[in-house]
DNA sequence: ATTGAATCTGAAATTCAATTTCAAAAAGAG
DNA sequence: CTCTTTTTGAAATTGAATTTCAGATTCAAT
């Protein structure tokens, strides 16, 4: 299975930042893993919570931020207000459409468009995100 | 000058909302048109303000929200939690390059990319913003 | 094991843009 | 003018995100 390998990601990631693999942060990790949606905070916390009721909203934001700095979070910007995160790991790049008015979205990638942004990108001095 | 046809717009639609035309919306749509940045609404009311200090933040937000129903205004997201807006009257559509790190940004338009986002929004039943 | 320092946690407070509320002011109808 | 509707803006509220800080936990050195 490949959650193996993430958790080690995690785990480097932490160890070169000298930073503790808690129980709370484990458990954030592996709620985490389990979805493969698009979630805000609060979802993320909820689920967590039926884990174990006693972790905090501000781990799970800490946490978070911890996922994305290590390449196993990214965040994605649905319009709305909510910051929204999705696993990378294993994910390959892609794009969203959303709809504005009821917030449905789609994955999709486009090879051509791709290029051609990164073209656009290289040509103004931008690093595609 | 174009300002003529573009008041002359917003004054269409209010009179189609059955909506007055009132000293501070004049002057919000005023100070809105006479920049060509991508302003926070923070920002616009500052202006407004130096115009007329008694105009309340609250009607720049509800001016706003008109002059973006009247396609004079467009809402753009810059990846903050500030909401911008341009100048959309006038100005052909185009995309922003922004800088995740400092918010720098540049706008660009290929027209080979929007071929092929109008294909894959198409494909999937979405219409481009 | 004991101690002391550093790290981590989570409730609570704070921030800040955005929205809502509501009473007063202004505009329009008759 | 009088009555009704619309508009305004100060103030209150919301809600996600961030900050604060005292207590809990972990780690390293004895
Ligand atoms: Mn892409
Ligand atoms: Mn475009
Ligand atoms: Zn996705
Ligand atoms: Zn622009």
């Amino acid at each position: 299975m490949k959650k193996d390998k993430v958790m080690d990601l995690f785990v480097g990631y932490l160890r070169e930042k000298v930073l503790q693999i808690t129980k709370q942060r484990e458990e954030i990790f592996r709620c985490f893993l389990s979805t493969d949606t698009h979630l805000s905070v609060e979802e993320l916390y909820s689920l967590v919570r039926k884990k174990d009721p006693k972790v905090g909203q501000t781990t799970v934001f800490r946490t978070l931020k911890l996922l994305c700095e290590a390449d196993i979070a990214k965040e994605v910007d649905f319009g709305g207000r909510v910051k929204r995160y999705e696993v990378k790991y294993g994910h390959k790049h892609h794009d969203h459409l959303v709809c504005t008015k009821c917030g449905e979205f789609i994955e999709a990638v486009d090879e051509r468009i791709e290029e051609l942004q990164d073209k656009l990108c290289k040509k103004f001095g931008f690093i595609p995100f």
